[in-house]
DNA sequence: GGCACTTATATCTCCTTGATATGTATCTAG
DNA sequence: CTAGATACATATCAAGGAGATATAAGTGCC
């Protein structure tokens, strides 16, 4: 089961919206792509030329003074037809690594108030990520209306909010927990050795 | 801001369970962090000699007979410092590359019916990670009940299961807004062409 | 006996990332 | 006016990482 190339399929994908440089195509992705998908130069370029010697794309050059010549690629038409049957093939799904997770699950080993102050950062983080999709939800509806990808587009989006949704959800369920072993703990400490009281901090 | 090695701390991480073989750190992680997590042979071995060269781990021989020898690997008070250090260092988050995405992302370029079917696969295919979790979750608390790392170890778990019900919902919601688009096609084509009535398929 | 599977170590190729190199043009703050 | 930042444009490199494959013996089953 010879690995598929899925940046390819990404750059297809980019390239059926019209002809492009790598420069252009990287600057695309990040803009559009950017929320859930990411390529780099290093393997645009290279994917672009195995492209053209597939005869799924064509190049043609643009003389430019002062500056490198672009390199503009368009899709032809067996191109399109390599992105439409990779889009009718089945969906993958990975959760992927997640370091949070990495770190919690050897949380146990160190104090408990360690393992609190990481899940403090990843609330942060996880409402950070919420606000910045709300922000690409309104630019999106505002610049984009009438197009006939908003739908589509605005659904990626919605993946990311209920992915921060969930991520809040759990930070929420996973303090609790932890700060209850941590009640405990102390509760425990201070029957064991009275005389240091009142736990200090809860903020 | 050279990238630093997060396999290696989770190698580092398994390590401070006991002394293991290669093979041996292999088989843990599938069967410990192997829901968010994974290395291959081709990172633990360069690893393992990696800490051994920095002092992080010793490793002694096993003579077999009949078989390789077992290279046994042993966290040093080293490498036990530098997990500690790696644990406390903040985390980071990348949404990472969802191919629904992507496909999704190019949908509106042909039928909805298309981008409906892939959203029935991937529902199919997070109903499945979400039982997958719920199995887990009853072995851990069925095998290692009292263990101090099981509140952690079940914290992982719930990840997955906010995730799952995540993308749970984020499918009924998008397969409900690209229905409703499909219906407006099929009513608008119905309204252009009458004659090609009542549209097939509704499933 | 033959076949599949497990234990165990190790390497190889390819994919992917992020940094860097090269060189011009334009914009911006001091 | 000019030094530094940013944009345009192409391209390569070193590492990180995933997965398949090589080797080799032991175990269990038909």
């Amino acid at each position: 089961m010879p690995r598929i190339n899925k940046s390819k399929y990404a750059v297809l994908g980019i390239l059926s919206l019209g002809p492009m440089s790598g420069y252009e195509i990287k600057n695309t992705i990040e803009g559009s792509l950017g929320n859930f998908w990411s390529e780099s130069y290093g393997q645009i370029y290279p994917i672009l030329r195995s492209l053209v010697a597939e005869g799924l794309a064509t190049s043609r050059t643009e003389e430019q003074t002062g500056r490198p010549n672009r390199h503009v690629y368009t899709l032809t038409d067996a191109g399109r037809g390599a992105l439409l049957q990779w889009l009718a093939e089945p969906v993958e799904y990975d959760v992927g690594r997640v370091e949070i997770l990495l770190k919690l699950f050897f949380g146990w080993q160190l104090p408990v108030e360690d393992s609190l102050t990481k899940l403090r950062e990843f609330r942060t983080v996880s409402e950070g990520l919420g606000s910045k999709y709300e922000g690409i939800e309104q630019w999106l509806k505002s610049t984009q209306a009438g197009h006939p990808g908003l739908p589509y587009w605005l659904a990626t989006v919605s993946y990311g909010q209920h992915l921060s949704r969930a991520l809040l959800a759990w930070c929420d369920e996973t303090e609790g927990i932890l700060g209850a072993i941590q009640e405990d703990q102390g509760h425990r400490a201070e029957v064991a050795t009275p005389g240091r009281n009142g736990n200090g901090r809860d903020s």
